[in-house]
DNA sequence: GCCGTTTTCGGCCCGACTGTTTTCAGTCG
């Protein structure tokens, strides 16, 4: 599949289009085009094949001739002819805040600026700014855009930064001055990793919120503070993180909470969409020549437009917006819609937890059952489970369901795929489990797709965990195919997990698209290991709902009594299926 | 470069801020 190649391409005509100054629009078209291809759940060669490439909203014919061209030579005139103009070292300049491409483009023609080291030359010597349009104060903005560019932190984990937006959020509620108050951006929308944290409050004399605001705990430098908008840096985990804070009026919450929500690209959709209808939408609200007609809920600006409100985590423009209008959106999965949680290790192995307190945490969570998955015997630096341990652990886990009512503990394992594609238990034992979770902890590199379908092929195992083995920004995943693994977990009927471990997030949201799309049922787990890990089901919920899950695509959407007939019925069946296929 | 129940040409999201310049361009979110 050469989507992300593809995209990678088009962002680079459209950064080098940007420096030569080419028409703003004619840039964006690439852009766009680039990210609807980054998001495609199908591989642009079929595509092509199928003669649809210009059926992909905003690839139109120059877009589809072009990667026509790449899959058919290898090579794309437009870009090789884009950047023969342009330095190597100069598209790197664009990501350097306060400096686009109308100024990169004018140091490169009047100062000869091919890189990061011309341009820092060209402000310590004075010259860039002697240039037409600049001065002594943009080109100081430019240098700090420098520091910040430099000092870059990565993006932010989501689980680490919904733990710093609720801890101000709470902090700012307790300001009587405040009435309405919500965390917005990428992180309200769920996303993976979020660049920084957006808060949005009403509230009277806003310079007051605003220096409340600056005051809050883990304070490290107030980065800006004004009667509407303030900006610190605050202690966190992984260094220093900023906080964005806007103070906006009652009749313009709703408006500005959706526009500070985005994405930008849904923003632009709905913006295009207000125009059709003779309206205009910004984050004051939904006008009609000078009269509002909405901006106080979200749901009022939504519905101006003719549509319902749409869920923070859908707002991505990937068909969203032209399901709503159909009133056609899918109802997708809420925290509150999940019964229990099938990914759990216990003190057995490398978990914190003892049963019986495990028991006591997912009651506080409202849950019916969890499935104790502690790790095999080869997993030895996990203290995974011997055979023999696992017969008493299953034993144990009997008698503590005979004292619960209505609750109940799955016996279950996270079982091994050794090297050579067998399970690290035998089926003898397998057999005596309610729910087998095959997953790969080594030989990251090792033919993992076969092993990985080799273990699907085994009729007790249920479902497949984390099967990108990615930890977001730490380490790229197995080198496995992940389309074949959805294709052959669809026809063996086997589940396949999503991991809600805040760094795993696995599998991800487009996979899972395309899981639920190939008719996969899923699992979600948080793989807890201490007392805060079965919380985490609120990242996987986040990001089943970026991928349109709903109720019936989630198998631990069921209820006790449900779940525990599902599993026994899928057994039952893939047996049937694996002897088929012999 | 894309796109069309107002258009196959002429539009293309909206507003704020900043600095430079004297009416606006560049950048950002």
């Amino acid at each position: 599949m050469k989507n992300k190649e593809i995209a990678a391409i088009f962002n680079r005509i459209a950064d080098a289009l940007e420096i030569k100054g080419e028409s703003g629009f004619r840039v964006l078209a690439y852009r766009k085009a680039a990210r609807v291809i980054e998001e495609l759940p199908e591989a642009v060669e079929e595509l092509a094949e199928k003669k649809k490439l210009a059926e992909i909203p905003g690839v139109g014919k120059g877009i589809a001739q072009k990667i026509e061209e790449f899959l058919q030579t290898g090579r794309m005139k437009k870009m090789e002819e884009a950047l023969a103009e342009i330095p190597e070292g100069l598209l790197e300049l664009l990501n350097i805040p306060n400096l686009g491409g109308k100024t990169i483009h004018l140091a490169y023609k009047e100062l000869g600026v091919e890189n990061l080291n011309d341009l820092k030359r060209v402000i310590e010597d004075g010259s860039l700014a002697q240039l037409y349009g600049l001065g002594e104060k943009k080109v100081e903005n430019i240098k700090k855009g420098i520091d910040i560019y430099e000092h870059a932190q990565e993006r932010i984990p989501i689980a680490e930064a919904l733990a710093i937006a609720e801890k101000i959020v709470d902090y700012l509620r307790q300001y009587p001055g405040i009435k309405h108050i919500s965390p917005a951006g990428s992180l309200r929308r769920m996303k993976e990793t979020v660049g920084d944290i957006d808060i949005l409050a009403t509230g009277d004399e806003g310079a007051a919120i605003i220096d409340y605001f600056t005051r809050c705990p883990g304070v490290t430098k107030v980065l800006a503070a004004g009667k509407t908008k303030s900006s610190i840096l605050v202690e966190a985990e992984s260094g220093e993180r900023q906080v964005d804070l806007r103070i906006v009026d009652e009749d313009s919450y709703g408006a500005a909470l959706q526009y500070f929500t985005g994405s930008k690209a849904h923003n632009i959709k709905l913006r295009s969409l207000a125009k059709e209808k003779g309206l205009r939408i910004s984050e004051y609200g939904v006008f009609q020549g000078e009269k509002r007609l909405a901006g106080r809920t979200e749901e009022e600006v939504y519905q101006m437009l003719g549509l319902p409100l749409i869920p923070p985590e859908m707002r991505e423009d990937r068909g969203e917006v032209e399901l709503a209008l159909q009133n056609k959106l899918p109802q997708i999965v809420t925290l509150s819609d999940i019964k229990g949680d099938l990914h759990v290790h216990s003190r057995w192995s490398d978990g914190l937890l003892e049963l019986p307190e495990l028991v006591e945490e997912a009651r506080k969570m409202g849950y019916e059952y969890l499935a104790i998955c502690d790790h095999s015997q080869s997993v030895h630096y996990a203290n995974g489970l011997s055979p023999e341990r696992l017969q008493q652990q299953i034993a144990e886990i009997d008698r503590l369901n005979q004292q619960l009512d209505d609750f109940q503990l799955l016996k279950a394992t996270e079982v091994d795929i050794l090297a050579n594609g067998s399970l690290d238990f035998p089926d003898e034992l397998l057999e005596k489990l309610d729910f087998v979770v095959a997953a790969i902890h080594t030989g990251f590199r090792k033919k993992v797709t076969e092993r990985m379908i080799k273990a699907m092929h085994n009729p007790l195992v249920m479902a497949i965990a984390h099967p990108s083995g990615r930890l977001i920004s730490k380490r790229e995943g197995y080198e496995v195919d992940l389309d074949k693994i959805i294709i052959e977990a669809a026809q063996m009927g086997v589940f396949l997990e999503l991991n809600s471990y805040y760094d795993r997030l696995d599998l991800n949201e487009f996979y899972l698209k395309k899981a639920k799309d190939a008719g996969v049922l899923i699992s979600i787990g948080t793989d807890c290991h201490n007392w805060e890990g079965l919380k985490m089901m609120r990242f996987g919920v986040g990001v089943a709902r970026r991928a349109w899950l709903e109720k019936a695509d989630i198998l631990n959407c069921l209820s006790l009594a449900e779940v525990k007939e599902k599993l026994k019925e899928v057994r039952k069946m893939r047996k049937k299926l694996v002897a088929e296929k012999r």
